[in-house]
DNA sequence: ATCGTAATTGCGAAGATTCGTAATTGATGA
DNA sequence: TCATCAATTACGAATCTTCGCAATTACGAT
């Protein structure tokens, strides 16, 4: 084992980290895609999505094919989709957390309000 | 909404990238732990170790409380987990595709190898 | 008060990512 | 063949991350 499983971890994270790689992944949750159509639905110069496509291509995580003139990209295997949807919960525990306190803030009702560190 | 939502997913996943971070969060699935243990269990410079945990306290994702002379660490909510779950089970996935592969290559049956792109 | 230990912060150099311009490949049609 | 359109690659400048050193804060003990 030559790299250890949480480098591994950390590297797929990284990958992960980039709006335009997330909106790809998104939109191809809903099945195969052309470039131009990502190129049409994601706010991106046509070099800078073949360079994000190209870090999906390498990692494993997409894969390719020519139809003719056009590339059709599409999700490789199943559980990209299930690492997406973990991560729209946590945001949405963290967010929905943040909006609590803000109300309470705002409300001012300061009844139970914990001591803070 | 000020940032997109892809914005923030991106930027969770970016908190994620990087081996110690992923340490750290996989130290503390198995409850709170103080910062002297992570140090020992971890192969990092305690300066180092403080300036990841500072970054995953800024982004929310654990939470710090001193207690005399220590300071201890813990998960904020639940669903870290689930996503480092994802995490690995998306690596398996691949793993062992990669594995399948390489054993067809070691093998030599070249009966039936898909035309590849 | 002073010392020692735990943990953090400030800062700068080294390294990695990102993005735009220019050049390249691959396929199709004139 | 030549021109064209889709997509990719090469490369450099600007930007962001990371890491170690030095300085700092927080606490408990002497």
């Amino acid at each position: 084992m030559s790299v250890p499983l949480y480098e591994a971890k950390a590297e797929l994270f990284r990958l992960l980290g980039h709006p335009v790689r997330i909106r790809v992944l998104e939109l191809l949750q809903d099945g195969p895609k052309p470039v131009r159509e990502l190129l049409a639905a994601i706010e991106v110069e046509p070099t800078g999505l073949s360079q994000h496509l190209a870090v999906l291509r390498r990692s494993g995580l997409v894969t390719a094919q020519r139809e003719g003139t056009t590339v059709v990209y599409a999700l490789a295997g199943g559980r990209v989709a299930g690492l997406l949807r973990a991560a729209r919960e946590l945001l949405a525990e963290k967010l929905s957390g943040q909006n609590e306190l803000l109300n309470e803030l705002l409300e001012g009702d300061d009844d139970d309000v914990a001591q803070d560190r």
